[in-house]
DNA sequence: ACAAAAGTGTTACCGTTACACCCATGC
DNA sequence: GCATGGGTGTAACGGTAACACTTTTGT
């Protein structure tokens, strides 16, 4: 029996999420594919790895050819690398293996701007809504709003997605449209986020038509450093 | 500007952890490097990924070269795939790139018989006095090392490395010797477990010489199922 | 009888929960 | 004045932490 090694091309696709903290929907960005295989289906943005180019670096390469957008989060999800989860490897199994190494990313909607979005091939989808998607993908995505929903709860990924500084109702909308509302009250959260120490109030107040001024405030990483790797929940 | 793939080879290494629950030591496996690059270093026990083998196939392949046990946990751990990660690879950067997916195993240390260990050149090291390692090994053990204690608080991996049956002691030395002594009270932790309600009383007791007899509990995976997904808490 | 190991119980404390309530603004 | 959104306070509840205590065995 031969024990040949496997080549490998190496793939990055990106769960890329998307926060409506206004209107409460919670979008996943998906692009149509071009050609086979999966043909015409909904797909993962994704892209192979190019010679000299790390995974992570690959993984901002699809973004920044898809978005533009000034505050994300973006991390590593999961390497999916069984033999034939992709047609182009041949039943043989001595053709080339497809590997694909999996990121999350989070932003906000209102923040982003889609890069060619006349022709439809790029759109963001509810994720109610999801259509059957091309390769493992819906696996992957699967796994992705997992991992979203439990690191909003244990990291302060929330403050690398928000802008420099913002209101504690912003930071409450990003975690109802992503937790589902009723996650925690208002009050409840807003008390014990504060009591962290690591907001800082910036002093400065944005009026915004009608109702109280909200109070805006900045994410003191100074502040935070001590309560890193501590097991933070922010319900 | 060329926009060339990457030729990739995919390693698997793991982080193997073996627990010693009556001495209170944690270890990791360590293999001695045979050959260049790092040639007579220590490192995590590896291989490549064979023509037709799944990335988890390669990863058992390793453990059971090196081990044989009966129970044990086992996952992947993250993908190092920078390029320079192995001095293999050329600096034109055009060569074959290496890619390291890692996983992290767990078993108990008076389970496990190490296959071939005259050669010393496979060996259990103390986390505590772990030598310099090979390649980014540091970093992989590093970063396993931090998983298996959030696996184990938030996860019942635990009883997949115990055997069947298991006193609530033989549970409370394996969490004391991960997390630390005094991560909590023999007492409460017995309570909160009992609590939950998926530790099934056997009605057998074990007799291990003075002191009272220790009641057998089995795991029971029906009265677990709805706990599932859930924020489990073993603190 | 005594030491060792297993198992039970109790109490003070602290954080969460679920509200009700007060404040500042625009119309 | 009143609706709207922002912000504060509180009291009941439930779980945790720390520790003392009881039970069952071997010698």
């Amino acid at each position: 029996m031969l024990k040949e090694l496997a080549d490998f091309k190496v793939g990055v696709d990106n769960v890329i999420f998307s926060v409506d903290g206004q209107l409460n929907r919670l979008f996943v960005l998906l692009v149509k594919r071009p050609k086979d295989p999966y043909q015409a289906y909904w797909s993962l943005p994704g892209t192979l790895v190019r010679k000299g180019e790390s995974l992570e670096t690959a993984a901002y390469r699809i973004l920044s050819e898809k978005i533009r957008v000034s505050n994300l989060y973006l991390e590593q999800l999961y390497t999916f690398g069984g033999p034939a989860r992709d047609p182009r490897e041949s039943s043989d199994s001595y053709a080339v293996r497809y590997l694909s190494v999996s990121y999350f990313a989070l932003l906000r909607y209102e923040d982003a701007k889609l890069i060619d979005n006349h022709s439809g091939l790029t759109t963001w989808y509810n994720l109610e809504k999801i259509p059957e998607l091309a390769f493992d993908h819906r696996e992957i995505l699967n796994y992705g709003y997992r991992r979203l929903r439990n690191k909003l709860e244990y990291s302060p990924i929330a403050f690398e997605v928000l802008p420099e500084v913002f209101t504690l109702n912003d930071l409450y909308q990003l975690y109802c449209t992503i937790l589902g509302e009723n996650f925690s009250d208002y009050s409840n959260f807003r008390s014990r986020l504060l009591k962290f120490g690591f907001l800082a109030d910036t002093g400065t107040k944005i009026y915004k038509g009608i109702g109280r001024p909200a109070t805006l405030y900045r994410f003191d990483s100074q502040a935070f450093a001590p309560l890193k790797d501590r097991p933070l929940v922010f319900i």
